[in-house]
DNA sequence: AGCTAGATGCGAGTGGTTCTCATTTATGTG
DNA sequence: CACATAAATGAGAACCACTCGCATCTAGCT
């Protein structure tokens, strides 16, 4: 068992979760995925491991490992929520509308105008999305 | 006739679309409406005006307005889509997760940023969406 | 090892949104 | 100004991502 896997276990328990042979192998696959991945996806690969986990187990996994905060969901317009590990440092995503890749975009200083910004209004952030929906300019 | 439905009319006519009595109907309720509308909502008001529009063409105009860049769809996690007129300046949006309360955050220099910074990688926006949960403070 | 609340598998159900198709209507043309 | 015709509509069925109900199973405490 490896460190991290310790580590996630161990972040389930501390979530008051149960530590299940379905979450380690949907939380591993997840892990080792470099796209992001949705959970139809998921439930491909985390069948090839172990055929018996079941699509709903996938979701009921999928919902409580967001709760506890260990991933993220993306939600997109027209296509099924894509998942990701809870990044280390805040970034949003860009979709290529032409080719629907994905691309994690980071700015601290965004981070930290928008942070001001809603403090200023006097709330404080418990989660934020940004969606980008961009084309490649043609080389100039 | 207003000269903003005026302008309306004028606007589908120039993204190849019929004025119609449905669509003129829908956007001028969205016009109206100070909240940020989800489409049954739009439909229990446009229907109070003209009992005959239906279900699937709310939805269906709401598509051809959105697409045509008149009006703008707000997607949410566990609930339907809302609608509000394209804004002439660009806002982000931020959801009271204990009220539901949606306000209209806007930073001319997030903006800037963001341009920048996607223009940086190659691209430029076609649309984005930002969403940020968030609770208010408690008055310190 | 035994108990029990929490987790799972399976299939049915839900809810927002979209589609189908017959009918109506906006709009260009003679 | 009537006509043709492609676009738009109404009604309801269909779709699809996701959730639920319930019987069974199992992680984790004792």
């Amino acid at each position: 068992m490896t460190a991290v896997s310790t580590d996630f276990a161990q972040a389930l328990r501390d979530a008051g979760l149960r530590v299940t042979q379905q979450r380690m192998i949907v939380m591993s696959v997840l892990m080792e995925s470099e796209d992001h991945p949705n959970a139809d996806e998921l439930f491909a690969r985390t069948k090839a491991i172990d055929g018996s986990v079941s699509f709903a187990t996938v979701y009921r996994t999928l919902s409580a490992l967001e709760e506890a905060g260990l991933i993220r969901k993306l939600s997109f317009e027209h296509e099924p929520a894509r998942f990701e590990v809870t990044p280390a440092a805040e970034h949003d995503h860009l979709v290529d509308v032409d080719t629907g890749e994905v691309i994690e975009i980071e700015s601290a200083e965004i981070e930290r105008l928008r942070r001001e910004l809603v403090e200023r209004l006097g709330y404080e952030i418990i989660s934020h999305n940004t969606l980008i929906r961009a084309r490649k300019k043609p080389r100039s």
